[in-house]
DNA sequence: GAAAATTAAATGTCAGACTTTTAATTGTCT
DNA sequence: AGACAATTAAAAGTCTGACATTTAATTTTC
């Protein structure tokens, strides 16, 4: 594999480019000690302010965590679950905000991309996430929920449906296509008679998988993917005529 | 929504923090210049320096992008998929990696994903991505081909599949879980056997898409979960006796 | 032997100078 | 007037050197 990025680009991104590269490729492990910036600063015949701007890149990227003091220094990070979702999440998000993607694209992937999870979820729920779902549930049908606090509520709800598969890579994978969706959900406002709607699919989403209801759950998630793209298709034509 | 971090870390993260956050909360938008690091600086009460790490930080994000000489500074970029692409695939590789994932988590995560591509790809695929995916199947063939580069033929394979339901939003939650898994596939032997095996699952892939045969298709994916899990077993068992 | 003081090695921060790039402006020539 | 060249100013990129802060090991003291 070659390096990512050689070019005319400044100095600390070329230095951040080969540590990094050395990180994926396994020549550094995870949390061994890069030498310290006086010593990579010696090595690429660079200042140590340059070498440390190539270290912040590549801590806000969480390939390397820093500590100061005697036998501080920069270590190669273990990539937490946790880091990888929220970096997951952050991507997911500008991606969808800044590309004007049509509202309808974004539905369409999301619960095909939820569907993928109806098999192991039915298989392997526990009773700790149905009671997660239901409490969700419940907290939706009060009427004094903001849309912004609905949407929350709605998120919650689907991240415990996917952790129903019980697969943290599976999970990981579909933070993003769940947690982007909800600044898009944000711009929609939801009528009493639309909430009492997608609360009926929630809660037969709950019976399906209580039941084990394979074809049951995707039916549901069709629907729900359906309705939310009328609502959608509302609020824009709403704004249209505006 | 609160800031990202706000604690006891240092100036640059915290500086770093506070742009993000006006970026993602759409303070601060698309093309827009930020002030120079010299303002920033006197904004901030901080050097010269703790702001250039901050912008660094946001540009190994892709979050802001720099432009050198008169009326150059830096500007909030606009998140391109190839970026989002390239940062998920990272991501996604380092956490698998580093992680100790079990094997047969990491291969159901992948193959439920591309199942949700499933009924889309049948009724859109097109002649190019379908010969995409000819030519792949046939350059597997080949009995010269090492370990590496067959693998990397396959990803070049499911990505094409992927690609066949035409949602690009559908396409970049799946990059990170098809690329990924190269890494972990590369460590297995691919003997003439199991590749001529998993070469007519390709084919019966392509038939699929070719004829629109939904359950076909679903059926397909299964087999090659299955067959790369026992693969992989086959792998650890080995490496176990050694 | 335990607590306190010291020390050394790191990162974190700052100030200031110099270099390079780049686009606008100004000047000059035809 | 218009095209081309020289100038200029603003900004990021780089370097140097100093000082502050943190932290763990070491040494000293009681």
């Amino acid at each position: 594999m070659k390096n990512t990025q050689n070019d005319a680009t400044d100095l600390s991104a070329q230095i951040a480019s080969k540590i990094r590269d050395s990180i994926v490729e396994g020549r550094l492990i995870v949390n061994e000690r890069l030498p310290s910036e006086a010593e990579l600063s010696e090595q690429f015949s660079v200042s140590r302010s340059t070498v440390r701007e190539a270290l912040k890149r590549l801590a806000a990227q969480s390939l390397i965590r820093t500590q100061r003091g005697a036998f501080g220094g920069a270590f190669v990070n273990k990539l937490s679950y946790q880091d990888a979702y929220s970096q997951n999440i952050t991507t997911s998000t500008l991606l969808l905000s800044m590309n004007d993607i049509n509202i309808d694209v974004a539905c369409e992937a999301r619960f095909a991309l939820e569907r993928s999870c109806v098999p192991l979820a039915c298989a392997r729920r526990t009773e700790e996430q149905l009671s997660v779902m239901r409490r969700e549930l419940h907290r939706q049908t009060s009427p004094d929920l903001s849309d912004e606090e609905w949407c929350a509520s709605d998120v919650a709800f689907h991240r415990s449906f996917v952790d129903c598969a019980q697969n943290p890579v599976l999970s990981y994978q579909l933070t993003g296509a769940v947690e982007a969706m909800q600044p898009l959900m944000n711009m929609i406002t939801f009528t009493a008679r639309s909430r009492a709607k997608i609360i009926s699919h929630h809660a037969a989403l709950i019976t399906s998988l209580e039941t084990q209801d394979i074809p049951l759950a995707e039916r549901t998630l069709g629907e729900l993917a359906d309705y939310s793209m009328q609502l959608a298709a509302k609020v824009l034509a709403a704004r249209e005529k505006k």
